[in-house]
DNA sequence: CTCAACAATTGATCTATATCAGCAAGCTAA
DNA sequence: TTAGCTTGCTGATATAGATCAATTGTTGAG
């Protein structure tokens, strides 16, 4: 079945797709030479679009493949014994996917979609291989999962050491700086996932989520309308979120 | 300083230190050849140790080797803007230290010796180097990153959606799974952090890690002699973790 | 051995946030 | 259109765990 499936791979032939997606610049082929990225872009799947509520993959399931996003947007959680959804992350555009499945070689969490949203699958054996090939592609994937234990490590603080304000603020300026990240509005965005999501996400209740927010905008912080966010006075939500965003500090440097 | 110091860089040539390292089944070389363990061995320093209180590494300094640590324990921690201490994670003998550093090129944490304790220092871009001809270390090095990132993530699920009994329950279980790993007793070991860096670690006050543990005790769960710690009933504390050690469980598989 | 400094325990309050409950506004399907 | 869901907001109350404070135990320097 994956063999017939897989035929696809090679649609790329024709034209490298890496190479004029928007996202290059941010997502694996970061300082690949042209001919690298050709190769890269040889082994990606471009996989039909998933619609809002469907599984990418679901925790326990064989790894093969990470997955970088192209358009939309992913949560990965777990389900606990309790039966409860934990989310422990969002993904937006050019980010990857499904690392933690690389140890056990089975992806830990599920990953579903909150919107359309469409993935480049990239058969990680492959990248594997290709890696040994192109230094700079091997240092590129130690980097993002560097980056990834580093903003993991973030929001071990955050959760640990951070009052409600404090995680919203965070919550609300991380997305700020992703979105910025890809040309887009640093101060106005559209959240893609449920105040429910968000509060499961940040170790709050929805409730909390929405009182917060309610402030936030009272101040003067931020204005809220549904899912669209603009955020008024940046200067002062850096300051609620103040404390402890090394890992973000020290790109600014 | 530095110069002086790293002649001891050499001394591995005469013998391959990680074929007789009782951690090499655990540390980087499981699975490799012996003559790919003995290139490893050349790139790898051993350094004096260090004493309580010494710091490995500091936050913000240059990133240049990741760490094994051989004998004793480290913690990680981050001071965030208001001065306080995070502690990010305890590190035991075989397990690596630093890899959050790759990303920045500078390390985002600082490294402390909870007690005596000494390390085998790995420079980083050698080891990239030698991965790069060792297609089993790269793996290697791919697993360990892709692990931590699934620890980090438990940890977020604990800190996020855990009571307190929850949390001691969990981090004692997590040591002694540590302990099991490296061939000690599962149900007796001792805390090389105070009360103070676990309830740091787990985002609870000293007063609550110091009652749960009073309370387990009285409940038979465990025996606790200040750093002596004795699991009574492995069971019941399982079932106090219950919920989403997915990482963990997906091993057992 | 002794004193000082620090680590751990225990008890008494206080508080941030969860939980419970009710309501309003959209959205979907018939 | 209306009934039935879902999502978000807000108020009232409950509570887990923080904070404050006092006591005891431990460690290590001289």
């Amino acid at each position: 079945m994956a063999i017939s499936n897989s035929n696809n791979r090679f649609s790329s032939k024709l034209t490298s797709q890496c190479q004029n997606c928007s996202l290059s610049a941010l997502c694996l082929p970061i300082a690949l030479a042209d001919e690298d990225v050709n190769r890269l872009d040889q082994i990606i799947e471009r996989k039909r679009p998933l619609k809002k509520g469907e599984l990418l993959f679901h925790q326990g399931e064989e790894f093969d493949s990470v997955f970088a996003v192209r358009t939309g947007t992913l949560k990965t959680f777990n389900i606990t014994n309790s039966g409860e959804e934990q989310i422990t992350g969002f993904y937006c555009p050019s980010e990857l996917v499904g690392l933690s499945g690389i140890d056990e070689n089975h992806y830990p969490v599920s990953a579903k979609a909150l919107e359309t949203t469409t993935v480049c699958e990239i058969p990680f054996s492959h990248l594997e291989q290709l890696s040994s090939q192109i230094p700079s592609l091997k240092h590129q994937l130690f980097r993002l999962m560097s980056r990834k234990i580093c903003d993991d490590q973030q929001m071990m603080v955050l959760l640990g050491k951070k009052n409600a304000d404090e995680k919203v603020a965070s919550f609300l300026l991380n997305l700020s700086h992703r979105f910025k990240k890809r040309g887009y509005s640093a101060t106005a965005f559209r959240l893609s996932m449920s105040r429910g999501e968000i509060g499961n996400y940040l170790g709050l209740a929805v409730e909390t989520v929405s009182r917060v927010m309610t402030r936030f905008q009272k101040n003067g912080l931020i204005d809220v309308d549904g899912k669209e966010i603009s955020i008024i006075d940046m200067a002062e939500m850096e300051k609620l979120v103040g404390a402890s965003s090394e890992c973000a500090n020290i790109e600014h440097v």
